[in-house]
DNA sequence: GTCTATAGATGGATAGAC
DNA sequence: GTCTATCCATCTATAGAC
């Protein structure tokens, strides 16, 4: 039932989740499969047997593991948001504080989680809306956090005049969107390695922000 | 059946096609239901007996003038992706020489078309995987005849010396990018106007390419 | 062109044996 | 936990009257 043609929501073929995500098991099997199926034809195109299917179990005993297929994406979900605001806050910490070093060292994890784990962030970034408000709350939590710590940076920047940035949510939405859509296109075929295309889109997201990353000897002039 | 929260696949609410698409009659009304609920909730999602209902008519009677949903979908994908490539090349053309002012005038059409209709833009982005490759030819050979026209614009801007560009084609899908995801988030409750978000979004896109807009006086060093 | 009615297939989910 | 078998709702699409 797979096509085989240049319009797919993703390139990506590798079904894979962060370490220390059910990955042994029925449950892992199972939650692999509706990765594979969710990234491909998304929530409302998969069918319980065809993800049954793939985790190689009958239809019936995915409710032995899961309530609904619903809580099957809600997982997917969960386990995307999670690691990139771990990866995110991770990096931040890391950085430093010099805003030139914390934007890039945020943008290399955001971009990073995405040549990563291209599959899951698909259904991660794509297939919330399928969520009851119930299921999707934690998601759209994590979400907010992130986009929230994506600001910080950008306005203490702004602040402290490393950066020089029209408007900080409209930027931030940029250099958002930039890294999310790596998903789409990213996987085994593509000429360029992660790293590659880590190190391009830290390089355009602060030249975004105007940071004045090659002259330090020239202070800003307030 | 529609969730009102804050994690939908888009803000926009105004069902809205170009101009001399099939605006009038029954089957005008049956490609913006179309367009409404595969916006909302995807091609999958979408049942006929939906469609039907918003449009005002019996499910039956959808066939009297598309064969199959499939082809609502396909007719809206094509329309478009068909706006889209008229947009950027009546940019281009009008833009003259300087490869400053074609990617200007290049992003602003972009970002222009996802603000303009928004709704559409997300269904011809993220819906054209539903589509059989038969029915999904046209738009993808404008798809890529789109990608090729801003490809051409920042080779063009590079060899002239007026953009200094890590790398053609991540720069193109970054920028591309960029103006994509509006369509996701604009809409009536947004705190800027369509200009304003493309008058940023054309000066993010410049300084992503490190256009000299601002020292005509200072020439390159070749 | 539009309707009522329905065919025929597939969907999510459950019952109950093992 | 896993299976067979099945319920029942919903799906796309068609037949045929008007």
């Amino acid at each position: 039932m797979t096509m085989n043609w240049s319009a797919r929501r993703l390139i990506a073929t590798e079904v894979r989740l962060p370490e220390g995500v059910a990955s042994s098991g029925t449950s892992g099997q199972i939650l692999r499969a509706g990765l594979a199926r969710f990234a491909e034809v998304g929530f409302y195109g998969a069918s319980i047997r065809d993800i049954a299917a793939i985790a190689g179990v009958n239809s019936a005993t995915l409710y032995a593991h899961y309530p609904s297929k619903e809580h099957i994406l809600a997982a997917l979900i969960l386990h995307g948001h999670v690691e990139l605001h771990r990866r995110l806050q991770e990096a931040l910490v890391r950085a430093g504080v010099e805003p030139a070093d914390q934007l890039a060292a945020v943008v290399r994890a955001h971009v990073s989680i995405h040549t990563d784990f291209p599959m899951l962030a698909v259904v991660t970034n794509t297939e919330l809306h399928a969520l009851s408000p119930e299921l999707g709350l934690p998601a759209v939590t994590l979400r907010e956090q992130s986009r929230q710590l994506l600001l910080q940076v950008l306005m203490n920047g702004a602040e402290r005049g490393a950066f020089a940035i029209p408007d900080t949510v409209l930027t931030a939405t940029a250099i958002s969107a930039i890294g999310m859509r790596v998903a789409t296109w990213f996987g085994p075929e593509v000429p360029y390695t992660a790293d590659e295309i880590a190190d391009t889109y830290v390089e355009l997201a602060l030249r975004i922000v105007g940071a004045r990353v090659e002259t330090p000897s020239t202070p800003a002039t307030e």
